[in-house]
RNA sequence: GCCCAAGUGGCGGAAUAGGUAGACGCACAGGACUUAAAAUCCUGCGAGAUUUAAACCUCGUGCCGGUUCAAGUCCGGCCUUGGGCACCA
């Protein structure tokens, strides 16, 4: 029967002899499997984690199994808000509550008997890992890329810090879904925008899942276009925008610019109007991202009097608007408005009365008589002077002569992608090793003296004013300048909770070593991630910090390879049985612990690997469990009819190839339902028959035994049948022996099916098509008619076209 | 609104260089075993017409068209669901 007591002496046995350890300078071909490693929460161990891992262990095992040498690691990302929280909640250090919950974590991991290499185990909390993610914090900061700069930022009012964009997509805080407000505040800030092309072109380098490049190219967000300057009237300045369009030119009518925009104070005693303007700015100020950024909404703004610009085509004078549709992180902060053609600006015309200017005609280069909407088609130009008649590409293309002749624009590319927001005002975070002199201004911490400790303390709850709650610490606070020696003050911001994760993979290749972040070797020898697997919710956060922290190590020479991970796959969900998001407040989930008490980690590992496409959400279905720990016993009955003899039955030799075959690519490319799917149908073969030697059974016990690591080796060795399954060498297939001397084959008429025959796999068309021909029902439907043409498919199909 | 992915039995899902749709499993039904139940084993299981039965026939992979000897698979146009982005100029 099946049992926990022998899953235990398994795991137990593999721990002992140290099977899945993963050695450095192997002269074995390394495989670098990584599953990311979880934030070890308070509620334990979810369905989902067993999901990925186990898929991830079976790619490892049989990988091991094939004679890689397999670096399979496990560690804690432990930092950040929730530790916190649950530390806060509980009344105790976090540190104490990391510690805790990675134990519960630990021990449910194990019981699945996941083949993770536990002597690299670390976690993100650890004063030996995080020294390392401090000090390559001062590699940013010493190569310009990390500064600190007073910025309107995202703040969660909730949470009582800052975000990164990242952090607030959707304009809610990711944390706890509080819509976010802006903050004028003094960050710590990394340059990724100028990682933004790199960071598009680096996925050519990558076999990323489609839908995770496609989400990273949408979060860079890439607009090719043209900055064009607009003279203010009657001043120095000009006013700048962004336009995708510049072949629009002819058609502004209008300049929007944000409430924010730097001009506006320059010149405010020159506004007429400037109450009426600073009371929309408040206004603006004070409205939560979501409702600014509402769509939906009606246009709201106010002309600017006393400022207006020059158009560059024509030297048109244009009015100046201001208002909330424009944002001034993007761009430039101001745009041309050119109603006719974009939705945005018709809406806002429409309102406000301002005059509209087709340039773009229907086809026959006519107007539009009555435009009740913006014509976002492109049409020939019209109207425009000399890009009259021309089309899109051309039209923009002289545009962009024009301007680059006149002085007055030029070709520029924009992303929505920002720079990292990296201070965080919390507790539970890498202290930013940064001290503030009054004389020596921002100096960083020197290597001899990181790590940068948390201090501890009884009191680490967020504050109100918006301070970091280790600014209160005066003694951990107040520290000598390390260049001057005079008392100076350390940076009281901690760094975000991604950190940690971004860089995590390489210390997994030499975790022990205290001289570098990574050995040099270790770097070389492991190289890219083969295979990296994670959540979508990963696909814009994580993954993107991730490459950009591996991409400036490349560029500092530190690591070797230039993107960190070769394939990235996300798993799909687990939902609840009526296929709804497992959810704590519905209290919906299954625990891992639970089912392997009642079925076995096998049975969970083998259910979750069956029941769907990987890559996609699956219900929960305690039937389908069933099912899965039904196979394992018939797997188990099987040993009754196991006879001597050290080759595959005649008989099953072609079925015992095809599943070898089969499940090798199935796990390769993890199709682990159909890999579950053809060792059933090799069971079901087994079970036709009275008996099985030792190497038929052994060889569905090593296919069987990455999904299924306890049952198969148990079996193994109850049957006394070699080695250790999982240092054995995984079973190769013969190609020929894979296809059958015989097969059925279907013989329509006229595309119909209406008969089959049974033909020998070399046989020649000839005879096929005579035995098509001599088939009852075949005859049936020929009979009487002009056969026009046959149409053989070797070992596939027959098609015979009749006529009459 | 834009971009990506996907729609196949009662359910989870197989099958795409176009070639016998529904592998495998679940659920269900009938039978064997049992005093009985559970477990196990055997059989059936897309819909429909006809038939004592089998054979056979018609329809069938979200909808409407098309290409082809042949379409779940390719093309055009829709619909729905999931995901990403979104007043990004």
């Amino acid at each position: 029967m099946i049992n926990k007591s022998y899953e235990k002496k398994w795991q137990d046995i593999w721990k002992k002899e140290e099977v899945f350890k993963a050695v450095n300078n192997s002269d074995k071909e390394k495989y670098y499997v990584l599953v990311e490693f979880p934030y070890p929460s308070g509620t334990g161990l979810h369905v989902g984690h067993v999901r990925s891992y186990s898929a991830l262990d079976a790619m490892a095992r049989m990988k091991r199994m094939q004679g890689y040498n397999v670096l399979f690691p496990m560690g804690w990302d432990a930092f950040g808000a929730p530790a916190e929280q649950y530390a806060i909640k509980n009344h105790i250090y976090p540190a104490d509550a990391v510690r805790e919950n990675i134990k519960t974590f630990k021990s449910q991991i194990e019981e699945l008997g996941i083949s993770f290499d536990w002597s690299r185990e670390f976690s993100t909390t650890d004063p030996e890992y995080y020294k390392w993610t401090q000090w390559q914090f001062l590699e940013f900061y010493k190569k310009g890329m990390a500064y600190k700069a007073e910025k309107e930022i995202n703040w969660c009012p909730k949470c009582k810090t800052g975000l990164s964009n990242e952090d607030a997509a959707g304009g809610v805080c990711e944390r706890c879904g509080t819509p976010v407000t802006k903050k004028l505040k003094s960050q710590w800030i990394l340059r990724m925008s100028d990682y933004a092309d790199r960071l598009l072109d680096g996925l050519k380098d990558t076999e990323f899942e489609e839908r995770i490049k496609v989400a990273q190219v949408n979060w860079i967000g890439k607009s090719v276009g043209a900055e064009v300057d607009f003279k203010l009237k009657d001043t120095d300045d000009v006013l700048k925008v962004f336009t995708t369009r510049c072949d629009t030119l002819f058609g502004v009518t209008f300049m929007v610019m944000s409430p924010e925009h730097k001009l506006l104070e320059k010149y405010s005693d020159r506004i007429k109007n400037i109450d009426e303007v600073r009371k929309y700015q408040e206004m603006a100020k004070n409205k939560s991202e979501i409702e600014r950024t509402d769509a939906t909404k009606e246009k709201t703004g106010v002309k600017i009097d006393g400022l207006t610009a020059i158009n560059p085509v024509n030297n048109e004078e244009i009015e100046i608007w201001i208002s909330d549709y424009v944002l001034a992180s993007y761009g430039t902060g101001a745009i041309m408005a050119v109603p006719a053609h974009d939705d945005r600006d018709f809406a806002f015309a429409r309102k406000f009365n301002i005059p509209i200017i087709q340039v773009l005609a229907k086809d026959q280069n006519e107007e539009i008589k009555e435009l009740n909407e913006a014509y976002t088609e492109d049409g020939p130009h019209i109207n425009s002077e000399f890009l009259n008649g021309l089309n899109k590409e051309d039209a923009i293309n002289k545009m962009l002569e024009f301007l680059e002749k006149n002085h007055c624009g030029k070709k520029t590319t924009n992303y929505k992608l920002q720079d990292w927001i990296f201070s965080r005002q919390r507790f539970w975070g890498e202290p930013i090793p940064m001290i503030y002199c009054d004389d020596c201004g921002w100096v960083p911490v020197p290597e001899e003296d990181l790590p940068v400790t948390l201090p501890k303390v009884a009191n680490y709850e967020p504050t109100d004013n918006g301070e970091s709650p280790l600014a209160n610490i005066t003694e951990w606070v107040n520290t000598p300048c390390p260049k001057c020696g005079k008392m100076a003050r350390r940076e009281t911001d901690t760094m975000p909770n991604w950190a940690g994760s971004s860089w995590y993979w390489l210390r997994f290749m030499d975790p022990h070593n205290d001289k570098e972040f990574v050995g040099k070797d270790a770097l070389k020898y492991w190289g890219m991630v083969d295979y990296y697997n994670g959540g979508m919710e990963h696909a814009t956060r994580h993954l993107l910090y991730a490459r950009f922290w591996h991409q400036f190590l490349y560029d500092q020479g530190l690591v070797p390879t230039k993107e960190p991970f070769k394939k990235r796959v996300a798993h799909g969900m687990v939902l609840a049985a009526d296929g709804s998001k497992i959810s704590k407040s519905k209290n919906n989930g299954v625990s891992p612990t639970d089912v392997v008490n009642e079925y076995g980690a096998d049975t969970l590992r083998l259910f979750e690997m069956f029941m769907g496409d990987y890559e996609k959400a699956i219900p929960w279905s305690n039937e389908g469990l069933h099912g899965a720990h039904r196979f394992l016993e018939r797997v188990e009955r099987l040993e009754q009819r196991v006879v001597d003899g050290d080759n595959y039955s005649k008989d099953l030799e072609s079925v015992i190839h095809k599943t070898i075959k089969k499940v090798t690519t199935d796990l390769a490319t993890m199709k682990y339902n159909t890999a579950v799917s053809s060792l059933m149908i090799l069971t079901n073969a087994y079970e036709d028959k009275e008996n099985i030697t030792e190497s038929d059974y052994r060889v569905l016990l090593l296919l069987l035994n990455p999904i299924a690591p306890h049952i198969t080796e148990e079996l193994n060795e109850r049957n006394h049948l070699g080695e250790m399954l999982c240092k054995s060498a995984w079973p190769t297939y013969d190609e020929s022996k894979t296809v059958d001397n015989e097969k059925e084959i279907g013989v329509q008429v006229n595309g119909k099916l209406r008969g089959s025959i049974v033909i020998a796999t070399d046989e020649d068309n000839e005879s096929v098509i005579k035995k098509a021909l001599a088939n009852e029902n075949v005859q049936k439907h020929i009979e009487n008619k002009e056969i026009v043409k046959t149409i053989v498919v070797p070992n596939k199909i027959v098609n015979i076209v009749v006529k009459g």
